[in-house]
DNA sequence: ATGACTTCAGGTTGACCTGACCACAACTAG
DNA sequence: CTAGTTGTGGTCAGGTCAACCTGAAGTCAT
């Protein structure tokens, strides 16, 4: 028996992560994230978010890395906290009660083959994913996607899907994959270079199909605010 | 002696609370919040925000709620959370490791006059808060003010901060002291009136020493996200 | 080689929004 | 009644956006 007045508490650190893949009907890419195959109860054989207790020497979003990297091998460019689930009610049949800080996470493509999947972990896109999950993770999966796709309408976060050299071609489609929409091309042309998030590198994609697309890599930061309401000086 | 395998960890839930009041020296209105004088090691006499160990019966919402009306005696209308804050080193002085779960609240002026301060509670103008406060409470601090400026601009929250009914004046001033900055009482009559987020009652304030102005009210709901990329159908 | 095809690159246009500014309305104070 | 103050409503010029259009520059089939 430990110390604690009522019922024991549990703080666990999980990670929703995103990765782009063509999608296996269509052949267009869409969202992708790794499940996996709970071995012990409660929720026994269910698909749950990779995820862990919180490892008492490490930072909170060390604790996300490394359990991230234990069940699914891979090492997201990008990370950053979701929110933090804690109602009393999110895992009625565990013994005690649990409290989740949920991280989100994004891969890019080049990693993403290298990666070899692990026992009991499978990817899904993310309209289809498999039956109830564990726990409330399909509530936190549908709040990551979309904070994902209001997101990435502010902020250059779509580049962290991409290799270091891309063209437009490539972040547009990488655009379209998470809004789910098609993009006019020259239009995404135009506001993207006009953010000045992307740089020239001076060189051209070959082996195209087509005319050779300018290669761009991710300018070094620019993070800012869509401000609606401006100044009056 | 507990079950735990290393140093002891505490969940916390604090709030940083947000009013709106007129400036001492100014009259200007300006953000402040509710600061609570710690009576106990770590940090003794050092001012840190509202809050305490997480109710193990209780949403962390719900625990926010409780620990906030404890000490300060307020019950704000806007409740949201902001992060999850657990580095390691974030309270060396204490003897175990502390996870905050930090909520941010707006509390209405209406409300605001009948709060008696309780013993060892201050409010004070977010600009000038009185030296370094406990654990890392001035960066919670910050980042709950820039995170508010922030989201008034896409969001209709500043509405949280006023009676039933107000005037597009009230409202206006309300944004200009979160934002702090003048804003165009035209222009802002324009974008408040074209988003939909209030609507009008009919009636007018009177005993002004002016035009008196039209009394509106909040609508009910309006949740958008403010999109730069619009589709392509 | 030549032409068909595809995709990138870049420009134009009209609708809409923003910020700056102006004029009037409608009350109180003296 | 007059001055002062602030809300209300409108105009105007400049910028931004979605939609559309044209040319550039490759590959591929014949």
């Amino acid at each position: 028996m430990s110390a604690e007045p009522e019922q024991h508490l549990v703080l666990a650190v999980s990670t929703v992560i995103f990765s782009l893949r063509p999608h296996p009907d269509t052949g267009e890419f869409t969202l992708w994230l790794p499940l996996v195959r709970r071995i012990r109860e409660p929720f026994k054989n269910r698909w749950a978010l990779p995820g862990g207790p919180l490892d008492n020497t490490h930072d909170l979003s060390e604790s996300a890395k490394r359990t991230m990297h234990e069940t699914t091998r891979v090492q997201p460019r990008h990370l950053e906290q979701l929110y933090a689930f804690g109602d009393v009610d999110r895992s009625p049949q565990a013994p005690e009660r649990v409290v989740s800080i949920v991280y989100w996470a994004l891969v890019r493509q080049d990693e993403d083959l290298q990666v070899v999947d692990a026992d009991n972990v499978e990817w899904h896109p993310v309209e289809e994913i498999p039956g109830p999950l564990a726990f409330d993770h399909d509530l936190i999966v549908r709040y990551a996607v979309d904070r994902l796709r209001a997101k990435v309408t502010y902020s250059p976060i779509a580049h962290a899907f991409l290799p270091d050299e891309f063209s437009l071609a490539d972040l547009r489609r990488a655009y379209e994959a998470i809004l789910n929409r098609a993009l006019d091309p020259s239009n995404f042309r135009r506001q993207i270079l006009s953010q000045g998030t992307v740089e020239d590198t001076g060189r051209r994609m070959t082996g195209t199909a087509h005319r050779p697309p300018k290669l761009y890599r991710s300018a070094p930061q620019s993070s800012r605010y869509a401000l609606t309401i401006k100044e009056n000086p």
